[in-house]
RNA sequence: GGGGUAGUAGCUCAGUCGGUUAGAGCGCCUGCCUGUCACGCAGGAGGCCGCGGGUUCGAGUCCCGUCUAUCCCGCCA
């Protein structure tokens, strides 16, 4: 089987060689006589002529072929009459006059177009289910390609800045502070199990002990969680741990890695530094950790002008220690009822009680709980938020951190609901990078009655804040940082704490985890933590993310060659699938039964 | 665990107020066609209206349940 050229290849330069191409079948144009079949291969398309007269055997091959057939023939390159030149195409100028043709495989119809406009309308069951026919759609050939150069650039850059590609075990142990974990159960250890690695985190750091300085990884991770748009229950991390090096240094090295992908993969130049937000300022501005910084709408805070107001629903919250919160949707004054109860149903999924807003229409506000509030207040508003008539206020006034987040939430609706309008544009390749920094070390678990870590407990704090571990814990910074692109987290990571006895301090005092439950989850971490661990920290970038951003896919699902259902299945293959009571007898296991 | 959306021909969809034989475009099959490139022309086949139950003289349409996909909340150290 010889294949001279892809079929991105023949120009006019090549007319009259002889040439074999191999591919499958795109498309067949047969008019009774003379017939065109459009080659495609991974690379591209070529125009392969059957003329009865001038190679009848071929010819009459080629009336039986059905497309996405594999085909291979031999032919001359001719120039297509000038008349009939396809601009659109590449190799338009060309076609190759087939002597020969060998149909590999003779295709049935597909179950579904093979086409960018046509097969992107499919559901995706039904391309999951076939997904080797979904993967030779151009948008998908193109995507696993960028994936493929991405991969390659975060590979030289690592190796450009010194670092070592080690892989490490994807059959662990399970710690359960995390999230849920995939358990294995053990054939030689009767009753013991595995867990799949959620990710690299502890194993990264024993490498540091171990001395090798500057690691990364593609790791595969695996988390037993419900899925999302941006979750799936295998994916890839981009994962990394540094040896002596501090928050800044941290930054630089990522920047520098991001500038070099966003440059070489889609030719973009980003501008550096990244700026960078503390977890406060986001939260006040944005009503997110995660900010979408590419419009306006930000948040402003009248906590201190309703202290004393005489609506009781903001005076509450002002006076037990919340915010009252407001947020300018400019123009949105005739939002519908149906898109207005949508966001109300949105905040109270987020606890909120209700939604109050003020609509601005014809010089009046428009509002159920205007009637409530004092000149003052009113003219507070007013002036700071730049009141116009259309204009449309949404309130939220509750605990500080939940008052942020649902408008936050609000926030995020209203832009769309006014780009759905034309009145807010975000210009395509625009990518807003930040960071953002200075979280809490830990968070209060109303349900747990504990502290828990915000990030994982393996993090240090800001050294000025360190005395604060014992008399008050939440306004503890640690050293954690995020990677946040146009309101995406891509990835997250901090300075880590590598004294033993902070790290057992944090465990025990702070978090209340049993001394005993520290030993046998994190004894072996303890342990090498005192002989000789140098200062280190790290990052993880969600790879898939990543990629879903690189080539604009609304979904990893797009980005990943064989991603799984929001229900943990794989369509194609059927996994997962039944066991036989041997299979299960061999790793102890015994069903329940159900029912 | 909870909320939203969708499910009608192989695919994408339409289907009025509950009414007679459920339609369209693409694809598929047959025939014709020697310069197309979304080739064209003529003809044809193709339906458990996701599944189960209910209301009704009558259900694709209304009600209840259920399954699947998807979006979101919870969850994701």
């Amino acid at each position: 089987m010889k294949r001279t050229h892809h079929c991105a290849q023949l120009t006019a330069a090549d007319v009259g060689r002889k040439v074999s191409l191999l591919g499958w079948v795109d498309s067949i144009r047969d008019h009774g006589g003379i017939l065109f079949v459009d080659l495609r291969d991974r690379e591209g398309i070529t125009q392969l002529l059957f003329d009865p007269t001038g190679n009848p055997g071929p010819a009459e091959k080629a009336a039986a072929l059905k497309p996405e057939s594999v085909i291979e023939i031999e032919g001359e390159v001719v120039a297509r009459p000038a008349e009939t030149v396809n601009r659109n195409l590449g190799t338009g100028a060309i076609e190759v006059d087939c002597t020969a043709l060998v149909i590999h495989n003779l295709a049935e119809t597909p179950p579904f177009p093979i086409d960018d406009t046509l097969g992107e309308k499919v559901n995706e069951d039904l391309r999951l289910t076939y997904r080797y026919l979904d993967l030779r759609r151009p948008r998908l050939r193109r995507i696993f390609k960028l994936r493929h150069r991405a991969t390659k650039v975060i590979r030289d850059y690592f190796d450009e800045e010194g670092f070592y590609e080690i892989e490490t075990p994807i059959l662990f142990k399970s710690t359960p502070e995390g999230a849920r974990e995939y358990l294995v159960p053990s054939r030689l250890q009767p009753g013991h199990f595995y867990a799949l690695a959620q990710s690299p985190q502890q194993f990264k750091q024993i490498l540091m002990v171990g001395g090798m300085e500057r690691y990364y990884q593609l790791a595969r991770c695996f988390r037993d969680e419900d899925l999302r748009a941006d979750r799936q229950p295998e994916f890839t991390q981009l994962d990394l741990e540094i040896s002596f090096i501090d928050r800044d240094g941290l930054y630089a090295l990522i920047e520098g890695l991001m500038a070099r992908l966003w440059k070489d993969v889609l030719g973009v130049e980003l501008a550096l530094p990244f700026p960078r937000l503390a977890f406060k300022d986001a939260m006040n501005r944005f009503g997110s950790d995660k900010p979408d910084t590419r419009f306006g709408l930000e948040l402003e805070d009248f906590t201190a002008d309703f202290r004393e107001s005489g609506f009781k629903v903001f005076r509450a919250a002002a006076e037990s220690g919340g915010a009252v919160k407001a947020l300018v949707a400019p123009g949105l004054a005739d939002i519908t009822q149906g898109e207005l109860n949508h966001l109300t149903e949105t905040a109270k999924s987020l606890g909120a009680k209700g939604l109050a807003f003020i609509k601005i229409e014809g010089g009046e506000w428009k509002s159920p709980i205007v009637k409530f509030f004092s000149e003052a207040e009113k003219a507070a508003l007013s002036e700071r938020l730049g009141l116009k008539d259309g204009d449309l206020v949404f309130f939220a006034a509750d605990a500080w951190e939940r008052a942020c987040t649902i408008l936050g939430r609000i926030r995020l609706e209203s832009a769309a609901l006014l780009r759905k309008r034309g009145r807010l544009e975000i210009p395509s390749g625009r990518y807003d990078f930040l960071w953002v920094v200075d979280f809490p070390l830990m968070t209060y678990d109303e349900e747990q009655g504990r502290y828990v870590a915000s990030h994982h407990p393996f993090t240090a704090p800001v050294p000025e804040d360190v005395p604060l571990l014992d008399s008050d814990p939440k306004s503890v910074r640690g050293q954690h940082y995020d990677l946040v692109l146009n309101g995406t987290e891509l990835g997250g990571g901090s300075i880590r704490i590598h004294q033993a006895d902070i790290q057992k301090k944090i465990f025990e005092e702070v978090l209340k985890i049993p001394p005993e439950v520290v030993e046998t989850r994190f004894g072996y971490l303890l342990r090498a933590f005192r002989y000789g661990c140098p200062p280190h920290g790290g990052i993880a970038f969600g790879l898939d993310r990543i990629m879903a951003l690189l080539t604009d896919s609304a979904s990893i699902r797009d980005v990943i060659a064989f991603p799984k259902t929001q229900k943990g299945q794989c369509l194609m293959t059927q996994s997962p699938g039944p066991v036989t009571a041997k299979q299960l007898k061999d790793v102890h296991l015994t069903p329940l039964a159900t029912g």
